[in-house]
DNA sequence: CCATTATGTGAGCAATTACTCTCGTTGGAT
DNA sequence: ATCCAACGAGAGTAATTGCTCACATAATGG
């Protein structure tokens, strides 16, 4: 029998190696040559796999998109956790300065690979996925401001990370300048009314 | 002689209407499908023309995104160009939020296609193109800035723009509530510093 | 040692794509 | 009527891509 022998399951210990190199690889093929250069022969050359390997852990290219996009968002998380922690006891404006330059400083690093992960995120349709609320980057900015008195906080957080992603994202190709500045600005605005 | 009888060309009238027809196949391919979905056979059949056809009007495939890029950002310039005369004798606030409704409105038609030509204008790299800064919507608002008296108009401008497209992209897909007004808040913030 | 399983490999296939080239059609001038 | 240049059509081609599969190698257990 076991005509059907119970495909795939590399699982355990080599498996995270050889994933995290796959999607670093996926990282910087993005970074460097944009979507069109994302296909899975390159993404497993530049990780130093055979695409079978890949394919072992991953069941398509789609796949590795969303496992990067999980990963960094993930990163972005944690690092958003402990500034808000970091920035409790500070009074608004200066917390937000503290915020803004860690959005600021997590999207210089690889600046066209945030842009776009957030297409394709929009495309897999994963929005909601990890989302316990406490752990999505909204969730948090909306418990922030709901305990500093901010109104419609969870409104407001959405239009806050847009903003300072919009403004980031625009300004890096141009005037990154002073760019913390100019979005505590807009942020500082916006929770003023 | 005449060896070589001088390809292409077609020129003239018909070939306004088979470009338009194109161009404008092009727009709802890439809004309903998406980048992967935007192909040459595809754009071709939309419009109703042969893939020859298509290739008499245009180089290649890029050239058919650089020339919708191109159309779309003249139609919103020229919006805007009438906008700022109807404002010029408003009030600051009354007058951003009618720049800022034109803007809503105008992603509001198209919610995907404004961010992927954005993305592939970077690309193609053909940011400043058309550039007569009077007719660049950052130029123009530049202008309006400063005769309104704006410090560094032209680095408000930009930051402005990023702004109003970061909030409006996200927004669409969430609480597209009040969209303009939240907007507003943050751009006059961001004015009155 | 061998047998059995887990893991890795990469040539190759099927599908898709951008683009070309040959040929048919049209429409106007002679 | 005849010709000719402009225009359109769409089958075909070469290249690329996502992915499979038959096989090599490494680990594990007896």
């Amino acid at each position: 029998m076991n005509a059907i022998t119970l495909r795939k399951r590399p699982s355990q210990q080599r498996s995270a190696a050889t994933m995290a190199a796959v999607l670093e690889a996926a990282a910087q093929v993005l970074e460097a040559g944009g979507l069109s250069a994302f296909n899975t022969n390159a993404v497993a050359a530049r990780a130093g796999v055979s695409i079978g390997s890949l394919y072992q852990y991953f069941p398509g290219k789609d796949a590795v998109m969303a496992a990067l996009i999980r990963l960094e968002a993930a990163r972005f998380e944690a690092e958003l956790a402990t500034a808000l922690e970091a920035t409790a006891s500070l009074p608004l404006p200066q917390a937000v300065e503290r915020l803004v330059a860690l959005a600021v400083a997590s999207q210089t690093a690889r600046p066209n690979l945030a842009r776009i992960l957030d297409l394709e995120e929009r495309r897999l349709g994963l929005e909601i996925e990890v989302t316990q609320r406490s752990q999505t980057t909204v969730g948090q900015l909306t418990q922030f401001l709901a305990g500093r008195g901010v109104r419609d906080p969870q409104i407001a957080a959405g239009d806050l990370q847009n903003l300072v992603r919009g403004m980031i994202d625009g300004a890096l190709h141009a005037e990154p300048n002073d760019l913390t500045r100019r979005i505590v600005r807009a942020a500082m605005g916006y929770l003023r009314g």
